[in-house]
DNA sequence: TAAACTAATTATAACGATTACAAATAAATA
DNA sequence: TATTTATTTGTAATCGTTATAATTAGTTTA
């Protein structure tokens, strides 16, 4: 399943003439098997063991080819560290303000939203970015046993 | 009109026990009257004459203060800037890939994905975030030019 | 009103994520 | 194999933002 996926992956980089190298590879190896939302950093410290010459720069210079080939999203949160979704089937986000957990969840789609925006605004839509903001079951749980 | 959105929103600091300063005080009206999504440190110029000793991290200070109490959102766009957007009513951005414009449409509103992502994932919702991705009228004209 | 307390501002240093840059290395092509 | 090109590496720099401590302004209490 996953095994697909990046050879799906590998494939697309192929045919735009990006380079196959073993990070490259491993960057999106651990992207699609960790099924997470890792930052730049928590990349790097995963595969470190594997390529103890790996600088971070590599990471974040691989992270932008995969995000400029669209296979890879980037979640930007001001201040903090960006997060990198492997771009599967459309689906959206939903992140714990408390804990800040990330899940994932499906939505048909929001295709409306981006005819109306062009419609009222005359601008050339191309993408929309969806977030829903809230507290985990586990963080809910923790607050209620504190309030007690 | 904007006067009366400057005055609740002194009174919503006030009974919140918010002192109002001569810098919040400026602040606000400037995110009123600009009509804009300024950055931090286009409030910090923009006042920069008026208040020639004040900080950026005033400026920084009071937009969290402006932020927990409501007033204001903060849009969040990775290593760059945020951007500031004094809340009035329920309304989104289309953002020019382009040129950076942000322009303000309004939407019925998305409470449909929100109780579809509580449902999904068990989480309590507190709020989301849209935003759509596109090129602006001026931008795409221009690109036609350059091609031709 | 003065004294005491609290909140807000200021100036500056520090932080952390990201990028720029130049040198070194690896891969592809001729 | 020689040459060109892409990629990686290591490090320094950048920039938005925050932490800190000292100062100032505002509020409350006596």
């Amino acid at each position: 399943m996953s095994e697909m996926q990046l050879k799906n992956a590998l494939d697309t980089l192929k045919t735009t003439g990006v380079r196959i190298t073993p990070q490259r590879h491993a960057i999106l190896e651990y992207l699609i098997e960790s099924m997470s939302h890792p930052t730049a950093d928590d990349i790097y410290k995963a595969l470190e063991h594997r390529f103890p010459n790996m600088s971070v720069a590599t990471v974040y210079n691989n992270l932008r080819v995969f995000r400029e080939s669209g296979l890879v999203r980037e979640l930007t949160y001001g201040d903090n560290a960006s997060r990198f979704d492997f771009v599967t089937s459309k689906h959206y986000h939903i992140i714990c303000e408390s804990c800040g957990k990330i899940v994932d969840f499906h939505y048909p789609g929001l295709d409306e939203v981006e005819h109306l925006a062009a419609h009222v605004t005359g601008f050339k839509v191309n993408s929309h970015r969806l977030e829903v903001y809230g507290t985990c079951p586990e963080c809910a749980e923790k607050e209620a046993k504190t309030e007690e």
